[in-house]
DNA sequence: ATTACATTTAGATATTTATCTAAATGTCTA
DNA sequence: TAGACATTTAGATAAATATCTAAATGTAAT
């Protein structure tokens, strides 16, 4: 994880989109999918760089696999941008 | 403008760690250079992402162009992911 | 005016990325 | 156990990106 890949996975609209639609709580696949005219292939990438960037997490119960928003990493994220307005 | 621009503009390690540069103060370009092992024409295509991001803004002065961080849009990617934390 | 300096622009290349279709995996139900 | 359903993986392609070298622009100093 890191920066890097947390910002990179933020970069992108739909994954903006994604975490946007997961703030009210978690939600499975074919539910995120069906938010957008995209394949489920697709999301599913999307998703997995939402997960390995940790702003996620998947849940498999059965034949869903449930996503939640992780908000521990954007916690870090918040504190990144925070300490830029203090000097060093 | 707009998060597409301002995620993409951090999503880069050198991009940020121009920006951490700035924290302290407004920079010319090629003091920033010196800090890298790229070329200047690498950091000024980087500079001229953040600055289109609005997350600098620049100052030229002679012969020197001055570099500065603008708070103002790292305070609206912070007011996003603050956003995060509550249901909508 | 010439030269040197500071920075950007142009053009090229290799890598990464977003998306698709098709196929694979795993799970439930009839 | 077949078939349907949910999701991911694989492989392909087009577009975007980071970097470089070389050239251009603009400013200052001699």
């Amino acid at each position: 994880m890191g920066f890097q890949e947390s910002f990179k996975a933020l970069s992108d609209p739909t994954r903006r989109q994604i975490i946007e639609l997961l703030r009210n709580g978690k939600m499975p696949a074919g539910e995120i999918v069906d938010k957008f005219q995209m394949t489920g292939a697709s999301i599913s990438h999307h998703l997995s760089i939402l997960k390995n960037a940790g702003l996620v997490t998947d849940d498999k119960q059965g034949k869903y696999i449930y996503y939640e928003l992780n908000l521990s990493v954007v916690e870090e994220i918040l504190g990144w941008l925070a300490s830029l307005k203090e000097e060093k």
